[in-house]
DNA sequence: CACAGGCTGAAACGTATGTTTCAAACAAGT
DNA sequence: ACTTGTTTGAAACATACGTTTCAGCCTGTG
């Protein structure tokens, strides 16, 4: 076999299921029945489930984030033309779709999963993405910054967050959202057409005038990360 | 004992607990422990952990929707200041403080209990929210029609559950990203300072242009709900 | 052909969970 | 004071989970 086929078969149906049913409601006997493989399989492989899901998100945002970051780094040397909101936005779906294209899965297991990383599991998931990705998202937030002047930068910081809880939110609940919007309205809406939706509604959610009435939050700077950030040990 | 005062205990516990871990990972010992009672005292009162899991919604839920229902009929009937975007929003916050005030019980929990609600498990929760609380749902989206007549009501639709994710989102992650923003600005945003914040992004995200292309979606109305809508059986 | 190493299959293990049981404790009504 | 019905306490139960084990298989190499 050219170098087990087990592991991506393995990757497919836990990213899959974990989209559908969250980390907890999945677990590795669904998984590897759904594979197709043998239950050990995943602790061979993976060595733990919560390796497992590690390697969900890296298969999926490595690619995404080395892509992001590569454009975002392309947009930066070249300071005639800096990137708006709006294409700010559309860098970050252009890139999604990019990467995306893996056995029929569509964007919303994308969202879905980015969602659950941080509502979920509040422990070893969300320092590793910190670890991992941090970097990408702040040189990001930089552009955004150079993007809205005229809002403070920490604002932007959450309204950023704002954009990635509709977004994530959304495509968490689409299948059961789009449902209703069926039954209500009796038109069907594709998950491209919602996120098309979305796209005036939060470039206009990050134009909007400042809310912040603080003098210490309206004059906030990003500060540079200090270096010896303490990581914390492997749980 | 007045009426068993184990059985606010438990939805008390409960309630925190499921807000913070989740549905699935908070196992009902952790909550009997921490709530000083029995581990039978659940099924005894509740009878299972899913009819617990509605107990604690209903809690919350019912009060509010009640309060908001009260509310938005009292805005429909004086048919002279029609609520403008604005007003929508700030009675959501209002009514949800209004109700809210229980024992060391800020917004973000009740946020992050909604969010959860969409997000999690799939199946029973959501059948009960929408048979519970559906209605004033609809009556609200109707407020929210008439309050932006140029969008079309089913893009209206989907960005009311923008916002529902963007508030529901933030919420889930107040601690972590409150935390991350102290370290990157080096200022600390209060809870209230973030629900401030999301209102001017929010609103002008409702506000923003259409970007509805399609002609059945710009003319799709809401329609009445069929009255014979089956109800799925107990679970 | 033999053989070593990577991989799989099937079964077992230890643990944690939701639920049930049943006797004891308690409160209220007569 | 006695009884009745409700609530609690402690233990057990059945099940599902993540993980481990180990014998067998296949594959590539000498």
């Amino acid at each position: 076999m050219a170098q087990s086929e087990t592991v991506e078969r393995i990757l497919d149906a836990a990213e899959q299921l974990f989209a559908e049913k969250g980390f907890a409601e999945t677990s590795l006997r669904l998984i590897t029945s759904k594979a197709g493989v043998n239950l050990a399989a995943v602790n061979y492989h993976f060595g733990s489930k919560k390796a497992l899901i590690q390697a969900v998100f890296s298969r999926f945002l490595g690619p995404f984030c080395l892509s992001l970051d590569k454009e975002l780094e392309r947009r930066q040397t070249k300071p005639e033309n800096k990137p708006t909101l709006e294409d700010l936005l559309e860098i970050l779906v252009e890139q999604a779709l990019v990467v995306q294209p893996r056995s029929g899965n569509d964007l919303s297991i994308f969202m879905r999963l980015l969602g659950l990383a941080f509502s979920q599991s509040q422990g070893h998931l969300r320092r590793y993405l910190e670890d991992m990705y941090g970097k990408v998202f702040r040189r990001y937030m930089m552009l955004v910054n150079e993007a809205a002047p005229r809002i403070p930068p920490i604002e932007l910081f959450w309204r950023v967050h704002f954009m990635l809880g509709a977004a994530a939110f959304s495509m968490s609940g689409i299948k059961a959202l789009r449902a209703i919007a069926e039954t209500d309205f009796g038109v069907n809406t594709s998950i491209e057409q919602v996120m098309r939706l979305m796209v005036p509604f939060l470039a206009a959610g990050m134009r909007a005038e400042t809310g912040v009435t603080d003098a210490a939050m309206a004059t906030a700077q990003l500060r540079p990360r200090s270096k010896s950030t303490p990581v914390a040990a492997k749980v």
